[in-house]
DNA sequence: ATGCATGAGAA
DNA sequence: TCTCATGCATA
């Protein structure tokens, strides 16, 4: 019976598909509730779940576009999953509990690494994605960057690489 | 929507 | 020092 999946519970619920149905249906209603991203991650503390606060609209963006880990994403869809349960609830409820949405109502700067620098960074990563710290050094340098500039850059090249689109089917442009 | 960054915890 | 979840700032 080699063609005879049988999927457990767990299975259903952390499988790639059933998360990116979850993500849309999420999105879809969210819509149709009128409420942004930002209203859904402030209202999410709200909830009083235990261990959940509130989150940003990046999160909740990321959520939607499945552009998290998968971990990330089983972890997110229970309470995301709550939440829509509440708010549609409410509106059934006519309104009255509006308890759900958030009151109405030295800055961070960020490093813009140019085009060049960035193709040169890309062509590294290529061929070593995970550069010791005297490689790193090396490349600040001929890039004239900073050291943490590219160190963090490899860091998040890396963790962009894990996140759902792109570590389900072994990446983009791959068999 | 996404680029660069932070901080806690693992290794 | 890295990974991981997460977010501010910005395009």
């Amino acid at each position: 019976p080699h063609h005879v999946a049988a999927m457990t519970m767990q299975d259903m619920e952390t499988d790639p598909r059933e998360l990116e149905a979850f993500a849309e249906r999420f999105k879809q209603r969210r819509i149709k509730l009128g409420v942004t991203q930002s209203d859904v991650g402030k209202a999410l503390a709200n909830l009083k779940l235990p261990g959940v606060g509130a989150l940003s609209q990046s999160t909740i963006c990321r959520f939607e576009s499945l552009t998290l880990s998968h971990n990330n994403m089983i972890a997110l869809k229970p309470v995301l999953m709550a939440w829509l349960e509440e708010a549609e609830a409410a509106r059934r409820d006519l309104d009255i509990s509006s308890g759900l949405l958030p009151p109405g109502e030295k800055k961070r700067k960020r490093t813009s690494i140019a085009a060049p620098e960035k193709r040169s960074l890309e062509a590294y990563f290529a061929v070593q994605p995970r550069p010791s710290g005297e490689k790193i050094a090396a490349i600040a340098e001929k890039l004239d960057l900073k050291k943490n500039v590219v160190r963090v850059w490899f860091c998040n090249q890396r963790q962009k690489q894990k996140r759902m689109k792109f570590a389900a089917q072994g990446g983009p442009g791959l068999p």
